[in-house]
DNA sequence: TAGTGGTCTAGACCACTCG
DNA sequence: GAGTGGTCTAGACCACTAA
């Protein structure tokens, strides 16, 4: 059943002049309205490659192609073994870098997910950031941020043991970072640097954003210190590329 | 001749277990090392792709998977009916939010080019920006920058004319945006936002970039203000994915 | 006109997932 | 074991570019 007769319907009408605009891209275009229209929502399962190649009326690897575009746009997202689903997402996540990150603007509901916390070794990066010699233990958390039921944000935190010795516990009772600021003496903080660079989202990026493997994704890295200047935080997340946007807004006087 | 020997150098040695990691993903592996290391120099031709599938001992389609990977990565670009080029950039260009453009921090020289420059139609965002009225006019800049050879930013600048009415023989005998800034009697100014998103080049973008159709690239929008608050810019524009960092530093107190 | 990259086909085999 | 997406082949025709 699925999504076969929408396809049907959608593989119906007669293609233009492949001179204007190649086959492929046709079919991209079709599937692409269909998946932001609503036609095909969110979590919906695909026919088989083979069954989709005959329905367009193209070979497989024209069908692939215009299935490819989408899987790195992030609109649809393929499983090895089990199928392709719609992943959608039309509208775009927006971050402000100055505010919360459950800013009103998203209208759709945002939920947090703390994936692990515990102390680790700190990262090469992390060993710089805050000043520690290797080996040295940070604490670190993951999360996930999903809109609606789409996995959008994925970030691995670390945090230096020296500002918060009891890190796992504040946060646990808090149930927020900044919970576990105040607790550790933190009561204001500053964003100080935020690099935004552009990546191939490795598998398991991939694969908590559930997204296809090797497509693009934005990479964020950023710090915090607070008032003194001290830095007590290290982040280091990524977006689906064609899913978010970036605010930056400048810090209003006063 | 062209790097047909390279080439074959590096088709030589035998593939490892296709398994392990499919046979143009390790075409594009050596492909890019050759690209990173310089044993394929900038602006190198590489030979035509079936003399290539036969030197890698694969498909044709086999080998151009491996090709437009690094074309999407700007690392190669093809020219329909031309041939493929090597782009390279290894080292992300770096863009510092708060600083000027031409920043020491790339080493190699930055050369800023003045594509065009006149009046016309402020563009949709632009009137809203603005507010002005449909059909009127704004000053249209576009600039590409260039490091070493290699287009790595492409804008389009918007100004209002009723804060520069002298703006193009200001820019013209000042030779920069800021000398046109203080003639026109603004002589501070503030970024005061800045929006990124990940998306697809259009054709004239891919082609002042110089990277092969539709790879994707990073968009940024920005408008400046005067110290009283008035919008005097409006920015757009946009770098290969892979071939830029940007960095936001939080700005200084005072 | 010769060579280039872009598109497209009709097959094939594989690794993976799940019932 | 049946079905899935991932890889790969060996062809073909096209539009484009440059000499």
């Amino acid at each position: 059943m699925i999504a076969l007769e929408t396809l049907r319907e959608l593989a119906s009408t007669p293609y233009a002049d492949r001179a204007e605009r190649p086959i492929w891209l046709q079919i991209y275009d079709r599937i692409g309205a269909a998946v932001t229209t609503g036609l095909l929502p969110e979590g919906t399962r695909l026919p088989g490659e083979d069954d989709m190649a005959v329905l367009f009326g193209v070979s497989r690897a024209t069908l692939r192609r215009a299935l490819r575009r989408h899987q790195q746009e992030g609109h649809l997202v393929a499983r090895k073994g089990v199928g392709i689903f719609v992943r959608s997402l039309s509208v775009r996540y927006i971050v402000h870098q100055n505010r919360a990150f459950n800013d009103p603007i998203n209208s759709e509901s945002i939920v947090e997910e703390t994936l692990s916390i515990g102390r680790i070794p700190a990262s090469a990066e992390a060993a710089e950031t805050f000043g520690l010699c290797p080996g040295d233990e940070v604490i670190e958390l993951r999360l996930r941020m999903l809109l609606g039921n789409m996995p959008i944000y994925f970030t691995i935190k670390e945090f230096p043991i020296s500002v918060f010795p009891d890190f796992e516990s504040d946060y646990a009772e808090t149930g927020s970072i900044l919970g576990a600021y105040a607790a550790g003496g933190v009561e204001n903080y500053r964003r100080t640097e935020t690099r935004i660079i552009g990546d191939m989202a490795s598998a398991t990026e991939a694969d908590l954003l559930q997204l296809s493997p090797a497509v693009p994704i934005l990479r964020a890295r950023s710090t915090n210190t607070d008032l003194s200047g001290r830095i007590i935080e290290l982040s280091r997340g990524c977006w689906p590329l064609f899913g978010v946007e970036l605010v930056f807004e400048a810090e209003q006087a006063g």
